[in-house]
DNA sequence: CGGGGTCTTGATTTCATTCAAAAATGGTGG
DNA sequence: CCACCATTTTTGAATGAAATCAAGACCCCG
């Protein structure tokens, strides 16, 4: 499992549990704890004030979300699956990340890693086609998604996935079918996946006409 | 080295300009320096495979870029309108940052005034209809744009607010056309802005039917 | 006073959303 | 184990919005 170079420095904490749709933390909330995924999928919201919900980042086993980076937390923490996680404190872990500031000399994985998918989806999200933008995000998360059978996991619902790539759950769907019709992707359940052909993704997600 | 607690953070550094277009530092290369800009605008931009070019985040006086959160800066600056700007070494911004965390026990403005912008633009471009995502630009830049005889002053060419916002520059200008009919702006000129509706400017951002 | 670039406008085409409905899935209780 | 229901997913057809295509206006600079 991956885990970011500051984890082993924390003593061990409580492991704890979310069911799906469970929030960890809200929005505008201030930064009280650090989030660390152990097992599962979470994910990022945040809603307009009119309501539009956009999720502006997925969250896989071995990241730490909820950085005490501003005052309060700039995204709605939620569960997707099952998740196991634990939690340090604000204080906590601004003294472990200073500290391995100091004898490491360079500003951590752990800002990075959160901040990193927040940045792709930008970019992925700012792709012109759907499945430009299917392909992109397909490739930000296939890496990360545990193996079973010879295919991966994929629990993400479609109306998640729509949400995070800014378009209309029927056209992920299009897409989907769309892509295995192709020969790129196998789904043979709504849960599973394998990628027949990466090269083929990358081509379509950086903006390869079909 | 001895410095009494009452002396600027940083030694002045020598000012230094860039035209516009110029680039500051490109993305993959080593984070040596961190940018401080003084005066003007800067854009941030990601360049696909196939030449699909992305405006990520737009960069005003006072912002700090090229943190070396990684070790390779995520994205290439350049300049948009003429540029004044001072910079840091790499150890030497890390010093004072983590100097400045120990005495204040927070995570920096620093870093959140870069992650930002890129936040906030992700979430823009989530949005759906073009004046939705117009007027969210609008309101993220308004206010830091210089004040001239009642108007911002407004530098930025159709073609990068169109990469900004993943629109084709063409509907970046009926846009602005719609809100000028609206009375929600004025634009008597290219590069000059005045607010007229503030409210009627956020409502339509954050997603009111017209 | 040109001339190259950016910007604006209009007409057309393309593509994604919307609307509507059917199929699949998962969970529950008999 | 199966029938039933609620929810999610998938599919198709129609609508609508933005991209594209093609000119024309404007502006800056020499």
């Amino acid at each position: 499992m991956h885990r970011p170079a500051t984890a082993p420095i924390f003593l061990a904490p409580i492991m704890r549990q979310a069911d799906p749709g469970e929030v960890l933390f809200l929005e505008g909330d201030p930064c009280e704890y650090v989030y660390e995924l152990r097992h599962g999928i979470a994910r990022g919201v945040n809603i307009s004030v009119e309501g539009e919900r956009q999720i502006t980042a997925f969250f896989f086993a071995g990241d730490q979300i909820g950085l005490p980076i501003a005052e309060a937390y700039r995204f709605t923490a939620e569960a997707v699956t099952e998740l196991c996680f634990v939690r340090y404190s604000r204080p906590c872990w601004i003294e472990v990340f200073i500290r391995s500031c100091c004898e490491q000399g360079r500003l951590l994985p752990s800002i990075c890693a959160e901040q990193d998918p927040i940045f792709r989806r930008g970019i992925i999200v700012g792709r012109y086609g759907v499945l430009a933008r299917i392909c992109a995000f397909l490739i930000s998360v296939i890496d990360r998604l545990p193996e079973k059978e010879g295919m991966r996991v994929f629990p993400l619902p479609r109306v998640d996935i729509a949400a995070y790539l800014a378009l209309a759950p029927e056209s992920v769907c299009r897409g989907f079918r769309q892509l295995r019709e192709m020969g790129i992707i196998a789904m043979p359940q709504r849960d599973r996946l394998r990628l027949e052909d990466r090269q083929g993704l990358e081509a379509i997600a950086s903006g390869a006409q079909i």
